[in-house]
DNA sequence: TGCCGGACTTGCGCGAGCGCAAATCACCTC
DNA sequence: GAGGTGATTTGCGCTCGCGCAAGTCCGGCA
């Protein structure tokens, strides 16, 4: 993979990459390994050069919530170098996994010799922080089989890749996983999914999902949140 | 108000600051007026001088939750500028405010200028990104009332101000803003926030709520999110 | 001082979806 | 191919908390 592929280097010049290239740690991880625990100190900046990694955070209640999925191309588990903070989440690789990383000293000293990674890195964070306000709003306003069929959509249009039967999802997705990153329980996910397979309007063999009917389930996405009785039809009507 | 006590501007040399001041334009809002709408493109880099904001996300469906709060010496809305998105929320003045905000040209050359800018930048949205992971965990695997809770918490630690009576939340907030930041509605919010005033958990009065009980708010927005039920009373026995 | 509109409270009914449990299925190892 | 481990499915009962609606409180304005 070519540095420039990365989010983090986008658009440096090809002594920086040399140099970074110089620097990196490349690790191979193998399905369910973890790269970086919750609450460890941060001292690199990663990057994924191939699979598929879920970022989990677990409350002190014991309940936990899948903050995100990270794709080849994205960096990861670098923001709390920026903040001295602690990692606030686990990295566990989905299936085999390719890691670069790079030291703290490394990558401070690059970003000061090339401006235009820290330009990277906001903008890289922006669209992140964007993406989970969106998600604060699905989670606070929607039921469960919007969320589920929101999850499924947003990650169809990340991580997914057209195909004969319809997009396919680019990551491995047990059931508890969709349940994890949609916030309800692997038995609804369950029953959803499996409900939606029969109505066709998506597919999954050997844990990879595929949506089939992305109109039908940006409807259920979108299908008016906290109001979908009947009884309600009445305000909804004069709106439009 | 210094401009080295924005989070924006901060560790800033002197003469930044003054060209800063140069090029900065001042604006007053009474309550409930709004600084930027939801769509519109992003052309200023915002911060608060005084008083508090809220920003508020809607859906297509008409659903909305309030994204944050901003307090002052807080940046908002600046984000977009640097993805090149349009504004994702709507900004609205919780009370009489003074908003500070700068072209994009002006900042973009000060970031030129001066590139700890930058660096403040991404301090501010990693400490927000983590902040949102929380809040997510929070919505996905919490109860209504330890949601609640959760939110009162945590305006209560970044808003608040210590006062005989308990700590105050700096921000004027109605039980719908309440329950549009904890996911919840008007009516559970409502109730919930009446018996924990009973309790004396909390009080509050013309629009402000005081934390008298930080610990016993804690309990209850660390109660284990879905097993709060008495069937699972020799789960939780052997853990704890 | 009296009027008015918006915010807050509260009783009621109910259904979405959670916890539980048990059966079935897929996959990996040996 | 056999055994075992973990993922998935599915029926059942039950509660949380939502929608509704009516009443109350409070602050602003004339």
């Amino acid at each position: 993979m070519n540095l420039n592929e990365l989010e983090l280097f986008r658009s440096l010049p090809a002594a920086a990459l040399e140099r970074l290239r110089g620097a990196m740690r490349v690790e191979a991880f193998v399905r369910e390994a973890i790269v970086f625990r919750q609450g460890d100190p941060a001292t690199r900046a990663y990057a994924l050069g191939a699979g598929s990694i879920r970022i989990v955070q677990t409350g002190r209640d014991g309940g936990s919530a899948i903050v995100r999925f990270i794709t080849a191309g994205e960096m990861f588990g670098t923001v709390p170098l920026f903040t001295r903070q602690r990692l606030p989440a686990t990295a566990f690789a989905c299936e085999e996994s390719r890691v670069l990383s790079w030291s703290e000293a490394d990558l401070r000293r690059m970003i000061d010799l090339y401006p235009a990674i820290a330009m990277n890195v906001i903008a890289v964070l922006g669209v992140r922080l964007a993406d989970m306000q969106e998600r604060v709003r699905d989670l606070a306003t929607h039921r469960a089989q919007s969320r589920i069929a929101g999850a499924v959509l947003r990650l169809a249009a990340r991580a997914g890749a057209d195909t004969a039967g319809g997009r396919a999802i680019g990551i491995p997705l047990r059931r508890k996983d969709v349940a994890e990153f949609s916030g309800t329980t692997l038995h609804t996910a369950s029953r959803t999914l499996a409900a939606w397979e029969k109505t066709g309007l998506l597919a999954s063999s050997s844990g990879h999902l595929t949506v089939r009917d992305r109109d039908g389930l940006r409807r259920i996405a979108e299908e008016s949140g906290p109001l979908p009785w009947p009884a309600c039809r009445k305000f909804r009507g004069d709106e439009g």
